[in-house]
DNA sequence: ACCCGCTATATATTCGAATATACAACGCCG
DNA sequence: CGGCGTTGTATATTCGAATATATAGCGGGT
């Protein structure tokens, strides 16, 4: 059980992020996270896109980054089709996806504990 | 001692980024505790922004709203006197950066561990 | 009285990131 | 064959963040 020092102050928080670099340039990013999942949920880009809002050029784009940037693609495309085309999670892009997300995990469990020095502040 | 998988491949390292938020806007940056820090320092806001290659004017508005945010000041100011005025945490901005410093450092430390699942995908 | 460096503030401009829009190619399916 | 929903690509535009620039006020020193 958790306990809060004095009665209801401002709400204080710390939060954070992380990403991947390969080569000092961005490989996988919050966002670029996010796409991964969406894509191996929907099977589409252009879906994908639309669920977390982005535009579609703004995902392509993020998604080729990822793809050049890792030794092998994250992802898969295909043009035509039953449904017009796809995207498909690789197995290194499900396996980078699970690392990142227990990366998140962790960070979160940090994050938590490391606020309270400064709620002691306010 | 730390072990290499196998010899040298892509340079893979996990980035983060921490900040503070009160009331759900951001309270303590990256920025701002490095302004802070050059600040504690130099005794000068200009001085600061100059060594940290920021505009007089984003050194300024981030002081500023570092101010507003916490429940008091960071940082005291004064105009005129002997070296035309200058700047000065107060005991709450050094506890504040103290403690955004060592949340940095154990930060650090976790990406440096959670970096090794990912090396191993490449 | 003047000068100097700093705080404080306003305005204009630049720059990058993101959006919006348009369009070609692909391949299955009716 | 023609329509559909994708991927892939080019171009123009918007938007926010940052810079650049200018100026006023302060107060001790010379």
């Amino acid at each position: 059980m958790k306990r809060r020092a004095s009665g209801g102050r401002k709400a204080c928080v710390v939060r954070g992020r992380v990403w991947v670099e390969i080569d000092g340039k961005p490989a996988l990013t919050d966002a670029g996270a996010d796409l991964l999942e969406q894509i191996g949920i929907c099977g589409s880009l252009s879906e994908a896109a639309r669920r977390l809002h982005f535009s579609y050029r703004r995902a392509w784009l993020l998604l080729d980054s990822m793809n050049q940037r890792w030794p092998r693609p994250v992802v898969t495309t295909a043009t035509g089709g039953q449904r017009g085309g796809g995207a498909k999670l690789t197995e290194l892009g499900h396996q980078v996806l699970g690392a990142y997300r227990d990366l998140q995990m962790q960070l979160e469990h940090q994050l938590d504990a490391g606020s309270d020095p400064f709620r002691l502040l306010l």
